[in-house]
DNA sequence: TGTACATCAGTGAACGCGCGTTCACTGATGTAC
DNA sequence: TGTACATCAGTGAACGCGCGTTCACTGATGTAC
């Protein structure tokens, strides 16, 4: 069956969409190429008119997450009261929802040590992302110049990750709920200079 | 053949030690029973006189690990001058030396968000670990009572955590040794009351 | 406008491989007499 | 002290299963004439 015009981009970018939710839900294994194209309802089997390889899937999609959750970052710092961007990017990133929903968060809450078991080209291609998904932030970061928001954004990023990575390891939804909280208040005053 | 009188306690002990390292390095797939039996110079068959299942020594070998990882930041508090355990800890978790030996080192920081997929059960096993983790460091944190003490830890612990994963998913070894350099001062500064 | 043909996204069965698990077997040690 | 026997850690082959990958095939669409 020949598939009608715009399809194969549509079906392409459903595959990288469900992909980027289902490792990041996961794993990196235990699920697989099979599952997720009958999610959308295909044989596995298309798959590879799509993808070299499921490390080519890997790879890709975790890029789109990267991009995904940076203008999802955006937003929020876009649309809150000015000087208080950063404040909002940590509350974000440090709520319940986030913790929740790891299938649409952060990559690196979600797969940062599988990353870096992966082969040195994947692992690349991911620092390019990691690169583009900093500079997007650094703006809201406060430093003398580029260097010190950039180190400031690293320092800042990681920290938060492991609060996420320790808050959904905890089984105890108030442990995990005291955990969040503490660190909020740590990281903005801290990083967002209040309380 | 009849083995030698301790010879069982000892395999067993090898084999937990042999899985903490594995899983730690490669991952909770990626190397199996039959790699990390080889490696002790054993067959795959044996390993069912000492575990139930794969998931039985997951299991068992991560809260050795955690036994193990308590253990040796207890030896570096205790050897630090007094008043500078604290410091000391953060120094040591935050060294290269820590993000170059994932073998040896923190299990949050190598399996945290594969601990968060496991099944209830194991998560629960762990997180009693995790527990006993805290409680024998909690002495080491600022704070008027436990509970105080214990949202420190929790919060520095897993913002370490952040760092050395993502120091471990960056290739380029000057930007790992700038996060961990910038994120050290930092936690010293933030909880050890020093710059 | 109509017709013949090439294209290629998606199908579904098959293959190969590795891994977790099982099982009949081995034979030196510990024990009972 | 000596002998017969039970035990059971470890062996190695086999099994089953799922997953990544391949491949011959389909047939509606787009294109050439």
């Amino acid at each position: 069956v020949r598939y009608p015009e715009k399809q194969k981009a549509e079906t392409h970018e459903k595959i990288l969409k469900a992909a980027a939710r289902s490792f990041r839900e996961r794993g990196s294994d235990s699920e697989g190429i099979g599952g997720v194209m009958k999610e959308l309802g295909l044989t596995k089997g298309g798959f590879y008119r799509h993808f070299e390889s499921k490390g080519d899937l890997y790879t890709k999609s975790l890029s789109q997450a990267f991009i995904e959750v940076a203008e999802r970052m955006r937003q929020v710092a876009e649309s809150a009261p000015k000087g208080q961007e950063l404040r909002a990017i940590i509350e974000h990133y440090l709520s319940v929802e986030h913790v929740n929903n790891p299938g649409c968060g952060c990559v690196l809450a979600t797969l940062g040590p599988d990353i870096s078991r992966q082969p040195a080209a994947v692992r690349k291609k991911l620092n390019q992302q990691m690169h583009v998904y900093r500079d997007a932030f650094a703006p809201y970061f406060p430093g003398r110049n580029i260097e010190e928001k950039r180190a400031r954004f690293a320092v800042l990023f990681s920290s938060m990750a492991g609060v996420v990575i320790a808050a959904r390891a905890l089984m105890d939804k108030r442990d995990r709920e005291r955990l969040l909280t503490a660190a909020r208040s740590w990281f903005i005053q801290s990083f967002a200079g209040e309380k």
